[in-house]
DNA sequence: CTGGTTGCAAACTCTTTGCAATCCT
DNA sequence: AGGATTGCAAAGAGTTTGCAACCAG
């Protein structure tokens, strides 16, 4: 929390109650959120202003925006390294992948990549066999 | 295209003029289009035609739905095998993906993995020496 | 002829913006 | 104090639907 907060302050931007509460939400989403769940989480905070939050946040690299497989935009804190999802259809758990084929697709195309998705959804072992 | 206006048939949906000419927009379409690049190639048919029209596909399995990097929902036939893309931000031109991970993340999920998106986006080997 | 389909218009949903009031620093 | 930021309200953009008229089989 008090380390985004200082690239707030660092990039001259101030630091407010909505932005302390979307930082908050968003710390505690242990998926990525879309921008309605971050605003029904977001009490007395007004829409456009989590939107313009987000934004914000989003152009100082504090959050990147997540595309999965049901077409939702959702953003999730850049707390660590880059990485893809898998959404189970049944019990709706999003688990973080380990995985990735970037470099392969930089060879294969020659490619300057500067974005990509990977996502995945189905079912997880435990929903797969009920 | 007789090919998919007979599957038309056999599902008991009729053979209309904006069902042919949706489905030869997107038969002339060398890269997956969005709604409203469809509608603007299908003269004197309303927006409500083609996108009914385009459910309609898609639940007769004429079509699938892509995400690419841009955020926009696209749609192409599905006359080849499921590939993905990548889309050159220079130029804009889009071209299939001959490579795939999702054998790899059956194994390391044990998922049963019923969709999945992989696309990518960047500048191609000639934009990117501009 | 007749039920499926279309075109039109309007309703929705989601996203984005202008502006006066308010809040950080 | 003064500029950045917020909340409100409304505008846009994209998607979806009801319904009377129309058309393919």
């Amino acid at each position: 929390m008090q380390k985004f907060l200082e690239i707030l302050k660092e990039k001259g931007s101030k630091v407010t109650r909505p932005r302390k509460k979307v930082l908050s939400v968003l710390l505690n989403a242990n998926y990525p959120f879309t921008l309605s769940e971050i605003y029904r989480n977001c009490t007395d905070i007004d829409f456009a202003s989590v939107y313009r939050t987000v934004q914000l946040f989003i152009s100082m690299k504090i959050v990147r925006q997540i595309n999965m497989c049901d077409k939702k935009i959702r953003y999730e804190l850049i707390i660590d390294k880059p990485h893809h999802h898998i959404q189970c259809n049944g019990c709706g758990k999003i688990e973080k992948l380990d995985i990735c084929i970037l470099d392969e697709v930089r060879k294969l195309t020659d490619y300057n990549i500067t974005e990509h998705m990977m996502e995945f959804s189905g079912l997880c072992p435990d929903c797969k066999i009920k």
